[in-house]
DNA sequence: CCAAGTCATTAAAACGTGTCAACCCCGGCA
DNA sequence: TGCCGGGGTTGACACGTTTTAATGACTTGG
């Protein structure tokens, strides 16, 4: 033993980390390479004595195994896509945490990439995952169509879908039902006595705002309404100043009884300004939102909505993910579909 | 020109896509692989009809860079790394938002990391960041040692603080002050009369907590008041749910004038327990949070808040990032410091 | 004591790209 | 005509790892 610290015991100079591979690890310990790779690859097959050896050379040197060279050779690497719609939307940064909780606990890392809605910014940002060879995409669609979408699973990259339900069965999907959803929320407010209500929504090309306008305009049959009691008020985003934009012009008109809002986001800006306006609720106008995000409780007026498994949303779809990733041929794909939850406050009693 | 779609007009059978690389490219196109790299990475030295037969060669054939290949040959990537305390957080998902703009635009991917607060689990992911050889970190630490840290700066990878101050000068970092914050918060609500103030804190590990409290001292000390009149009330996490656990202690003794959340999650979590207990704010006890996230303003009880400027946090952040990877050796550090903002509402009134 | 295994290790060949020195071609100049 | 120069292009190697077939040492059963 010497107490230099730049001689290792065998008199190997120690070289300056960041340059340290598997070679360096290899000297130093004095195996070949390949042994070195099997400690990092299959540990079981190299025998307990040398596996120290190995283990505290790539200690001593600070050795940390170079992921592209590793994706490289072995054709697959340990990182997935997480494509979302809105980051700014409580409802995906739910989704995001249980992703990122998943796949840190699998050693796996995720791309993060948001497309803010936007078709075409989607197909720029799964390019770059391409690029960079992830194993496996977790993926909310901005554009329905599923061209970019096929080419992937065509590049053998494994696609879940999140938060959109898919009638084919050779692809992974975890959604939660929002036609149910819609279902529940109007019948809701038809239960308390509404009979005209406006339903502000998002884009019609997001398949959550229109399947919850089918599920509103099915809810209105079961009770033998006129469908043309719901009106729709289209705004360009789903955040809470399209919320507010959405309230001044229903003040423009007369009020309906109820309002619908497609998430949360928009009926917390359309709350506040009804209740600037004067405007009573649920008194004047019954409201209720979508997601059941947590600051919906905390609201003015604590706000009844739909509540959807959005932390388990991103777990499962994670955990289907891996699980493709990890055993292409053994796996089954599934389409998960969950029942949201009518969660009812003040803003609709 | 064939019809055919398998061959091409030279009589080259297309590659199954996935397994195109560089080299089918070059065929196709009738050219050798350096010139396929060359279009790449440096256009502008290869002549404008042989670009275009190249591009037109990638594009028929559905060609994607391997970058795993790239940035082992290169030896650095298009990734940075973002590693944040708790994605449940509005403050962190707007500091992402304005993260993931800039990277896009700039053709980088990001890798999400969360430490949820645990200096360990922030090792650990660092590990993969590392492994993946990302370019550059921007990170907000959760254990204050900046041990790991360096290493990372050690191994050619930039790092930029996020939130978080620092006096060396041989890094960039973006903070607010939040000793101005506190200050600021507390200023206020002596303004309002308050002279028993209780400070609902996170652990005293996350600088961001321990600074608000300096402010907050300074403002008693500016304003001759005992400093034992801030009575700390420390919560284990800094969430909604903790705010409830440290309102339902506050309850037990007598109330105190004021109290001072070290974020807005806790101060939201505090008043919805204190509106079910019927205590009255304003009148029976004055609140304000920090952060001023999006939610804040629609709260039972509008909140006081301080606010600072997260999105473009994370959009500074990453430029500083961007630069110094882009130019290493032309690069200044810089520590840049924003000014928080009072912001009063109800809850202060 | 030998044949047949078993187990641990090794050497060498990839993986797909970037880089760099060498090379070729063509026009201009002496 | 010969030479020079420079823009365009090429070929081959290197990056750090995984993998596979082969080698060697050691055990076991006959």
């Amino acid at each position: 033993m010497t107490t230099s610290s730049d001689e290792t015991r065998t008199g190997v100079p120690r070289p300056r980390p960041g340059s340290v591979g598997i070679k360096e690890v290899a000297r130093y310990a004095g195996v070949s390479p390949g042994t070195v790779s099997n400690v990092l690859n299959r540990p079981e097959r190299v025998a307990a004595a040398t596996r120290a050896r190995v283990e505290e050379a790539i200690r001593e040197l600070g050795f940390v195994r170079n992921g592209s060279a590793s994706t490289l050779r072995a054709g697959q690497g340990r990182t997935v896509g997480l494509m979302v719609l809105d980051l700014a939307n409580p409802f995906f940064t739910d989704v995001a945490r249980g992703v990122e909780d998943v796949v840190s606990e699998r050693g796996y890392a995720v791309l993060l990439s948001s497309s803010g809605g936007s078709g075409e910014r989607e197909q720029r940002n799964l390019l770059v995952l391409a690029e960079q060879r992830v194993r496996g995409v977790l993926i909310t669609p901005a554009a329905d169509d599923g061209e970019h979408i096929g080419r992937l699973r065509e590049r053998g990259v494994a696609v879940v879908l999140l938060d959109h339900p898919t009638p084919q069965a050779n692809q992974c999907s975890v959604a939660v039902d929002d036609v149910a959803g819609g279902e529940l929320a109007v019948g809701h407010l038809l239960g308390q006595g509404a009979r005209s209500i406006a339903y502000v929504t998002g884009p019609p090309s997001l398949r959550q705002c229109t399947d919850r306008r089918r599920g509103a305009l099915r809810a209105l049959r079961a009770a033998g309404i006129d469908p043309a009691a719901l009106r729709d008020v289209p705004v360009s985003a789903m955040n809470a100043r399209a919320g507010q934009e959405a309230a001044a012009r229903l003040l423009d008109g007369p009020l309906p009884d109820a309002i619908f809002c497609a998430n949360d986001l928009l009926a917390l800006g359309v709350l506040r300004v009804l209740l600037q306006a004067g405007v009573k609720v649920p008194s004047d106008v019954v409201l209720i939102g979508y997601d059941d995000i947590e600051f919906s409780a905390a609201a003015a007026v604590p706000l009844s909505s739909v509540r959807q498994p959005t932390y388990q949303l991103g777990r499962i779809a994670t955990e289907l993910l891996l699980d493709e990733c990890d055993d292409p041929a053994g796996h089954a794909h599934q389409q998960v579909m969950f029942q949201p939850e009518l969660v009812v406050r003040e803003s609709t009693r």
